[in-house]
DNA sequence: AAAACGGGGGC
DNA sequence: GCCCCAGTTTT
């Protein structure tokens, strides 16, 4: 069991992030908040890479290809060219082709919106499929990425060893109503305050709730 | 459980 | 120069 009040961090959160920079798949405009195929291959392209990064470089690939069909017509150089600068860029063009190739083949050209079917997509793991459930469909789901890991367990919240571990504790004990709101809320706070190394406690509003796990205290 | 993929930005 | 970054797959 814990002691951590989710209700009160969740209510600070939804009150005090909306002042820092919204991370990239909450910053998407309207058009592409629900397309479900541009939250999958920004996603794609965010793996490992800071998403400032893929911020620059996903317009620049969907102002040439914003379908299957469309990105499947382009090479995989000319998808590498395109998103050069985030990375891995030689991997994210093969995968992106192989996942276009099996939306077309096996889904009709369009993302499924299903969990089971999300992750048999090739390069896709349950970050990705949750982040596609939640952001792209607004269906059900839990994103857990490095930063809700990271969080919660500092909260004192979960005591878990792997994002798979904390999504599906987060599956038993975090209330509903928070399920679609958690990633961005705690990407917001990790990138802003909580950070992985030398956290900003003194600037944290929740620094009195959290349990501070493996958080050193600074002066 | 650990390595590999990989270039750009911050310090 | 060195370490980190909205992970996933393979060994």
């Amino acid at each position: 069991m814990t002691t951590f009040d989710i209700h009160a961090a969740m209510a600070i959160l939804r009150a005090e992030m909306p002042r820092f920079p919204k991370p990239l798949i909450d910053g998407m405009g309207e058009e592409e908040a629900n397309n479900p195929f541009r939250i999958l291959i920004a996603t794609i392209l965010s793996l490992r890479t800071k998403d400032t990064m893929t911020a620059v470089v996903a317009p620049r690939l969907f102002a040439v290809a914003d379908s299957p069909e469309k990105m499947l017509a382009l090479s995989e150089e000319e998808i590498a060219e395109l998103i050069y600068p985030v990375g891995f860029y030689r991997n994210k063009a093969r995968t992106i082709r192989a996942i276009c190739r099996r939306l077309i083949e096996e889904h009709g050209g369009k993302v499924p919106a299903d969990l089971d079917a999300l992750l048999a997509l090739p390069g896709v793991g349950r970050k990705t499929a949750n982040l596609v459930l939640t952001a792209g469909f607004d269906l059900p789901g839990i994103c857990v990425d490095t930063h809700v890991h990271r969080i919660c367990n500092r909260w004192g919240y979960v005591q878990t060893r792997t994002p798979e571990e904390t999504e599906m504790k987060l599956r038993e004990i975090l209330p509903f109503e928070y399920w679609k709101e958690i990633n961005g809320l705690l990407v917001t706070l990790g990138q802003n305050i909580c950070h992985p190394t030398s956290p900003r406690c003194s600037a944290c509003p929740l620094a009195h709730l959290c349990a501070r796990v493996g958080v050193e205290r600074s002066r």
